[in-house]
DNA sequence: AAGGGAGCCTGGCGGC
DNA sequence: TGCCGCCAGGCTCCCT
């Protein structure tokens, strides 16, 4: 479910409820997720402080006092909320909206912080989230994190990048920039409205869009340019809910109110001047959602 | 060796 | 109303 922005939204949603706070009690309420929890997982973790909350791709990582790092990824469903004082009671509160069923609060997190408690809960109804403990001593090297490519965030992915990442892959355009080894965080949503925004085709072989030459640059600079403003765009709005992705006060994310693409097969294309229609085509599986007279 | 497909799970929706 | 098939934001393994 969540891509780079909604695990980004949550991360900001949890960052001040858990940095800085003690892994009071830590309830794994089954025995694993999509992966069994690791041995001695609560042992592992009680009693520690959590420094500070971060993310690589879509990855949530809690640097832990000690030697370990808690890895923490939200599959397609999960979701986490937070409880507390003023919090807790809160009469109509999301915990029994649809959706949050608690029979799928599989990890509470009581935590002690600032003189106050909390719980930090996670919900995942199904169960592709994991979390690991990833030693830190050479983190980047180890799994999950070793495949990871770079993120979509920031400078450093500009046309000469996308260029030098694309060269010689045959793979449609859509599946290379839904290989995380390639760029770590893009998702079927985000790559699909990038894919728009460039006037690019998902169907192009991806080595195609590079290389040489004024046009080829051009193209790789669009495509840049449109998914570090996509990701840019809908962490600001919080990520897009469709079913599962709350923020952790159980708002809505709303940047699916500005997809372009998704989800909107049959729609008038809303390029000015485009008048086509956007289509869906399944690629390697998954709906690609696009417009073929303005993506080329 | 890269690329495609199946599988992991549950829930919601549309169609009959 | 109920049942059935299909679809879903991710990732990994296995096959060609």
């Amino acid at each position: 479910m969540p891509e780079l922005p909604e695990v980004e939204t949550v991360r900001r949603g949890l960052a001040p409820v858990m940095e800085n706070s003690v892994l009071a009690r830590v309830e794994a309420r089954r025995k694993d997720l999509r992966f069994p929890f690791p041995d001695s997982f609560r042992e592992r973790l009680e009693g520690r402080k959590i420094n500070s909350l971060w993310r690589r791709a879509k990855y949530l990582v809690a640097d832990v006092e000690g030697d370990e790092l808690l890895v923490m990824h939200l599959g397609m469903s999960g979701s986490f909320r937070v409880e507390g004082p003023g919090l807790a009671s809160q009469p109509g509160g999301f915990a029994h909206e649809k959706g949050r069923d608690e029979r799928h609060d599989h990890v509470v997190f009581h935590l002690h912080g600032n003189g106050a408690s909390s719980r930090v809960i996670y919900n995942d109804p199904r169960r592709f989230g994991f979390m690991m403990l990833v030693a830190k001593e050479g983190w980047q090297e180890r799994a999950p994190f070793a495949s990871l490519g770079m993120e979509p965030t920031g400078n450093s992915l500009d046309a000469s990048a996308i260029s030098g990442i694309m060269a010689g892959k045959n793979a449609p355009l859509k599946a290379a920039l839904l290989d995380q080894r390639l760029i770590a965080g893009l998702g079927n949503i985000y790559v699909c409205e990038a894919l728009w925004q460039a006037g690019l085709s998902p169907r192009r072989a991806a080595g195609t869009i590079g290389s040489k030459g004024n046009r080829a640059m051009t193209r790789c600079d669009a495509l840049a340019t449109s998914i570090r403003d996509v990701i840019a765009r809908a962490i600001d709005a919080g990520g897009s809910t469709l079913r599962d992705h709350r923020l952790t006060d159980g708002s809505l994310g709303y940047f699916q109110h500005s997809f372009n693409v998704y989800d909107r097969e049959g729609e008038a294309c809303r390029k000015p001047g485009c008048g086509g229609r956007i289509e869906r085509m399944e690629q390697s599986g998954r709906s690609t959602y696009w417009c073929a007279s303005c993506q080329r």
